[in-house]
DNA sequence: AGGTCGAGTTAACATTAGTTAACATTTATT
DNA sequence: AATAAATGTTAACTAATGTTAACTCGACCT
């Protein structure tokens, strides 16, 4: 839980934390909510943002979801509303990932629960770390994964030695799909992972 | 696309056909949205269901949410504001251009998503941005696109050192297209620069 | 206690992308 | 034609990432 008090703060507070939400104002001094959220996913952060504005314009709602916005709620709002909103926006990230949970990667089966990998048959159970990344990896399949918020969530800390070690943990999954051709690992310079398939 | 008159006829619905979105009314005969709402998650659907409602009430929009649906829009709306909502429901709004788009260029075949190149079976694959000048020029084929625009959404910012290394970058492209020569990238003075084929 | 096995990290080296710099060429303007 | 500005081209440089192997440590076994 944090509170900025303008976009460039909320943007410094986003790189340094990891959070489930983001409540933002549209106007706000010095960076405007829509340019903080185009900033935000440029970057590869995938986080829900609600936007907060005042005026009721359609253009307004239109802009911010295209902006990268998830959510738009119109003031004065119930305080009721607002908070079933981010439930809403925060449960997607959950998105009820029961102990069965199987992810389907091209013509793998990844199950984070008993971290098995499998392809025709043959099963591989992954260290837990590798699991871990690869589970983060395939929440956000097909989109960029931020490179420090990964390091936050599973190291704690998004240093350079835990980053070295994220590169070598891709590069040991990378291996693991190398049966498969259309499954890969893409790497976003200076951002992230992409897992496609 | 389906549109069905009551409760249980949208129900039947989606069981029948696989739906990317529903959008309901709250207020319909026989089944009202709520319950089609929370029937369908019972079931095990998870398709994002976006509530149409005439009332205003708090209560409302957040039974709305608890039962199970994604997104709440109060009548009246402008039409402009359900078709954002619905795409960001679809979560298409990055993806207007699909994971499969294509660009034909002259012999050439551009895979924006896999950042693939290729004439003749011969593969080429870009560097990111390399294909996202590319992917640029092939939005605006035949037309010139602004230098300034491109640093803008490319860079973030077009001074002269951006702009230094556009030129670097077209000049690369420019080396894939030699073995074409009816493709062509031609800079326009002060402007910007055109792909042509 | 000693051994060994595997996981995670660190280290060392290789490769690549992106930028900058330096110099060449073209174009517009006078 | 002379000049200045824009663009073209190539190579060098820097930072990020890829890869492989070595090292550390704790769990488990005897």
């Amino acid at each position: 839980m944090h509170l900025a008090y303008d976009g460039v703060q909320a943007l410094e507070a986003v790189k340094r934390e990891s959070f489930n939400v983001i409540v933002s104002d549209i106007m706000m001094p010095n960076l405007d909510g829509y340019s903080l959220a185009k900033k935000l996913r440029a970057e590869g952060y995938n986080t829900p943002i609600l936007f907060l504005t005042a005026r009721s314009a359609t253009e307004d709602v239109v802009k911010g979801f295209e902006t990268g916005g998830n959510d738009f709620l119109k003031k004065p709002f119930a305080i009721d509303e607002l908070i079933v909103r981010v439930k809403a926006l925060a449960g997607r990230l959950q998105a009820q990932e029961s102990a069965e949970t199987v992810y389907i990667i091209g013509r793998y089966e990844f199950i984070p629960a008993s971290k098995i990998l499998r392809i025709d048959n043959c099963e591989t159970i992954l260290p837990a770390r590798e699991s871990e990344v690869l589970l983060r990896l395939c929440r956000d399949a097909g989109k960029t994964v931020n490179t420090s918020a990964l390091l936050k969530e599973l190291w704690g800390d998004d240093n350079y030695f835990n980053l070295r070690s994220l590169n070598v943990y891709i590069t040991r999954l990378r291996n693991h799909f190398k049966t498969d051709h259309t499954v890969e690992i893409e790497s976003v310079r200076g951002i992230g992972y992409k897992l496609k398939y």
